[in-house]
DNA sequence: CGCGGGTTTGTAAGCGCATACATGACCCTG
DNA sequence: CAGGGTCATGTATGCGCTTACAAACCCGCG
């Protein structure tokens, strides 16, 4: 009554077991006839090879895996709330990608969010299933990293950094300095605030380093911390506004965002309180999220590439996958200035 | 110099791999020091334990399976353009109500877009891995269909309805329904134009149908077919108003679309002949993504409950899995209108 | 007619784990 | 102190497949 096996098959054609399993693995080494028939067999008997045979027979799983963050986990009250979509935003391109890119090299993806405190637990239940193991910008426990990595190939993506551990991460310095550059120079701002992420955010620590450099440049005072931080959600972004013009002393011309969803919430509570953007303040975010292009004004910032993100992964596994000895690589993505009308640009 | 195994641990430790294998499967019937023991072992070789085996001898996978659309894959040139990401928000929400739902239960969720022309391929190929398997609105080759649903549980998300098969739906024709009621009685209006989506979308066809009956409910003209159609992209939306507007004739009072993106090309165009919104003419979407929310004038929508339809699919793989033999189930998720400005509700 | 060489198929040995069953240690009761 | 019951562990088998190796077959040619 279980499902139909390679000795059903078999059996039904009149052949070995080994022929039908050669008919899946290297259909070229058998008979165009013989084929045909084990083919037809297996239609008939409803056959699907079991992949964990497959696996425990060959050693490779044909999977690779994605552990990301868990974004606050959205209250059951799914219908009312756009919170959890919204964060997720960033993730769901790197999903993407690494799925792309591995159905394109015959892979499959299985992905997992690992709430911070279980993420030890998390990976490691993935690494038993897959042949390579992609973690995305969270900390994971460094014990169960080891164990990990010296069963299968591991690469962090924008996260922390690991020694010995293969890493593929975004320009944030280049991008934030950049862009900062452009309100410097072209807007000929010079005073800017920064709404910062969490501190604990290499990514967000990069970027606000990155808009320090370009203030360093230009030989203005440099701030040792933003000028606030947020937890990288829209209310975050308004709640920060909300505080710095609370805190009265001279508006900045500009506020420089960690990212897009904090710089939409800053433009909500701007309009709140009817201050013009970008006529009196100019706003700019990071990550270019297709939210930024709908808002209004349509946000200035810098674009990842997180979908290229996820598909460098799958480029990176496979290449340790093929030679466990190559040298720990490590990859930092390009990022784009996105010039839209928040900063004030365009008409 | 393979991955330690079991065998390896019990060694070290001087026990059995039974044991071994007790440890992990059912803790509890260890003592446990034994257990101790043959934890640490287990970290100092780095071991972890073989899904693939795992499977193979309990004949579970602990894996669920998810099959969505393969939305047109973005040309390479991934740092310009934000259209993939657009078009895909509809599933994201799916996977990551899926995935959350899954982890709940002790599952892993391995996913899968499957380009229109290798549908069947690509279900069969996870119908190896999994325990049971969700396929989101696309069209699925019958024939395979009925191999797979022999050997595991399947549930159709959102998609055409198959004799036989579990199934959960998004109450399309009751959103629209609902909302283009909404139109007639609380706006008074009593010219509205439908864009719809393509033919082969079931879904976009039940709205259609949820549009029409609102039309039939007041006696008004009932149209046989949208005023025009797309394929549910904003820039279909925006090729869709153009040609309404070319065509000439009485202007609409209201645009009723298939869904968000395409109000949202709606919006733009109008914008750009400066039509205003909703004060010369309302635009409503379906979905309930979060551009919708960001998009000014923001839109009146209905909310699809995306999230829970992953939920739920995995409720229902669940089921099925406990017994075979439940009768086939289906199940209509309800939706929630959104009144925002693109209607002329709120101020 | 036999033989070398290529092609197709069969044989058989695991892959790493779960688990039914057997074993043994220990405790309790009478 | 024998008998029965519990708990912890060991023994042994098989899950469904891949693959090295061996065998069978086919062909053409000397």
């Amino acid at each position: 009554m279980g499902s139909p096996t390679v000795y059903d098959v078999a059996e039904r054609v009149g052949v070995s077991i080994a022929t039908v399993s050669r008919v899946y693995r290297s259909p070229d080494s058998v008979r165009a006839e013989t084929r045909e028939r084990v083919l037809s067999a297996a239609r008939e008997l409803g056959y699907v090879p079991s992949a964990s045979a497959r696996g425990l027979a060959s050693r490779v799983t044909g999977v690779l895996g994605l552990c990301f963050p868990d974004f606050a986990e959205p209250a059951a009250g799914d219908a009312a709330d756009p919170q959890g979509a919204e964060l997720s935003l960033y993730g769901d391109e790197v999903i993407r990608g690494m799925e792309r890119a591995a159905r394109r090299r015959g892979y499959g993806l299985l992905i997992s969010a690992a709430p911070a405190d279980r993420a030890g637990e998390s990976m490691a239940e993935m690494a038993g299933r897959v042949d390579g193991l992609a973690l995305l910008a969270q900390q994971w426990p460094a014990a169960e990293l080891d164990v990990v990595a010296r069963r299968l190939p591991l690469v962090v993506l924008a996260g922390q950094r690991h020694p010995g551990l293969d890493r593929i991460e975004v320009a944030n310095f280049d991008g934030q300095l950049s862009l900062t550059r452009h309100l410097l120079s072209d807007h000929g701002f010079d005073r800017l605030a920064f709404l910062g992420g969490p501190e604990d955010s290499p990514d967000a620590e990069a970027r606000f380093r990155g808009f320090q450099a370009a203030l360093l440049e230009r030989g203005l005072d440099l701030p040792e911390r933003p000028d606030t931080r947020g937890d990288l959600t829209v209310a975050a972004g308004r709640k920060a506004v909300a505080e710095l013009l609370d805190r009265g002393g001279p508006r900045p011309q500009g506020l420089v965002c960690a990212n897009d969803q904090m710089a939409a919430g800053a433009l909500q509570a701007l309009a709140e309180v009817s201050i013009r953007v970008p006529g009196e303040m100019a706003v700019t975010g990071f990550d270019g999220i297709p939210l930024g292009g709908a808002v209004s004004p349509s946000l200035t910032t810098v674009r990842q590439p997180m979908g290229r993100l996820g598909e460098e992964a799958v480029e990176m596994l496979l290449a340790r996958l093929a030679d466990r000895d190559l040298p720990v690589g490590s990859r930092t993505l390009p990022t784009v200035l996105v010039r839209r009308m928040s900063c004030g640009c365009s008409a």
